[in-house]
RNA sequence: CGCGGGGUGGAGCAGUUGGUAGCUCGUCGGGCUCAUAACCCGAAGGUCGUUGGUUCGAAUCCAGCCCCCGCAA
């Protein structure tokens, strides 16, 4: 039988287990990887590959990174003549023009991590957190211009448990996904790919999360709210405020029964930290880091406090 | 050389005119109590990250090294 030859277009460690499947798959022939540039990154600014170019280069994959692949005129020319059947593309962080979309044969589709119409955009894992959903899902979509508008060839759906976070849906969802693969190439090598249309009534929208929305307000913010954002901004982009001038994150928190707190008050007669939020709930902030330090208990961090007074502030001030 | 904070008994911290260490919590034993995460009494537990230097003497000053973390990406 002969093999598809396709390209792979991703960039994080998220996309590994799916572009492993397709090199495992016996179908499959990736003829090459497209990725981000390196970037400086980490504490020392060190240049840094992502892990999707990292998996060519070991897997001897062809590899070209770029930060605009619709600009990159020669490769493309190579790609035309050496016909592709399918582009694959997972959290790629780019556009594809018009020019990439027709090099295909088959198309170019991309798994989607929600159930489309529903969360097209950069950050569909995060808002179903960030909204509450019980449960989320993966879509296969074939690209059209209108971004995440293609018809749908594939969807799945996943629950979202009580205590997930987007650390934890994000692996789900990298393994689901990875577990699609197979049938999705079965039905594309059988010419049994079935199109929907989405219904456009039903589309909504995640853009991508900014830093600045992980600051957290008591006094303006409902204990919901806040603590479906601490699901769906972990690990990145946390959330935090600030404890006299120093910045804190808050890891985990949970609503506090038994204590009724204006918005912004505090309490640590308990020895737990707790802060009455706007919609008059009171939470726990039970764990909590500290800048330049571990994190820890909120019994810990009032533990070392020793009594001093605490202000909690969503500016930088003393 | 991107900016910055920190490494002190199990945990979180205090301890700068240098004189071998203290607080809150936890642990263990005992007591009080109907009971308790509450309270009382007592005990164990630290070569103060590491190496070298200055000094009569360093957790505390100086230099190098290791490790952890916040910002930034």
């Amino acid at each position: 039988m002969k093999k598809l030859n396709i390209v792979f277009c991703g960039t994080p460690e998220f996309a590994i287990p799916i572009v492993q499947q397709l090199f495992d798959n016996d179908f499959i022939n990736i003829k090459y990887i497209v990725s981000m540039p390196d970037r400086p990154a980490g504490r020392g600014k060190q240049l840094k590959s992502p892990p999707v170019a990292n998996f060519a280069k070991e897997n001897n994959i062809p590899l070209l990174q770029t930060p605009n692949i619709n600009k990159e005129e020669k490769w493309l020319k190579v790609m035309e003549e050496s016909e592709v059947d399918f582009i694959m593309v997972l959290a790629f962080a780019q556009f594809l023009g018009n020019k990439i979309l027709s090099l295909p044969k088959l198309g170019c589709f991309n798994i989607h991590t929600s159930l489309l119409p529903k969360y097209r955009g950069a950050a569909p894992i995060q808002y179903a957190l960030l909204n509450g959903d019980t449960e989320t899902g993966i879509t296969i979509q074939k690209m059209v211009k209108k971004m995440d508008a293609g018809d749908i060839v594939m969807q799945e759906r996943v629950a979202i448990s009580p205590q997930e976070t987007s650390e934890t849906l994000f692996n789900k969802l990298s393994i689901e996904s990875a577990r699609l693969i197979p049938k999705f190439i079965n039905s594309i090598v059988s010419d049994k790919l079935e199109y929907i249309v989405q219904d456009e009534s039903l589309a909504s929208f995640a853009p991508s999360i900014q830093k600045e929305e992980g600051l957290i307000d008591f006094t303006v913010q409902n204990s919901a709210l806040i603590i479906n954002k601490l699901k769906a901004f972990f690990p990145w982009p946390g959330c935090f405020c600030f404890l006299n001038g120093k910045r804190l994150k808050i890891l985990e928190a949970e609503i506090f029964k038994g204590k009724t707190l204006s918005p912004g008050q505090i309490d640590i007669t308990l020895n737990h930290l707790l802060v009455g939020t706007a919609d008059g709930k009171t939470i726990r902030l039970s764990q909590i880091q500290l800048e330049g330090k571990r994190p820890c208990a909120d019994t810990q961090l009032l533990n070392g406090l020793q009594g001093k007074a605490i202000l909690l502030s969503p500016r930088q001030e003393e």
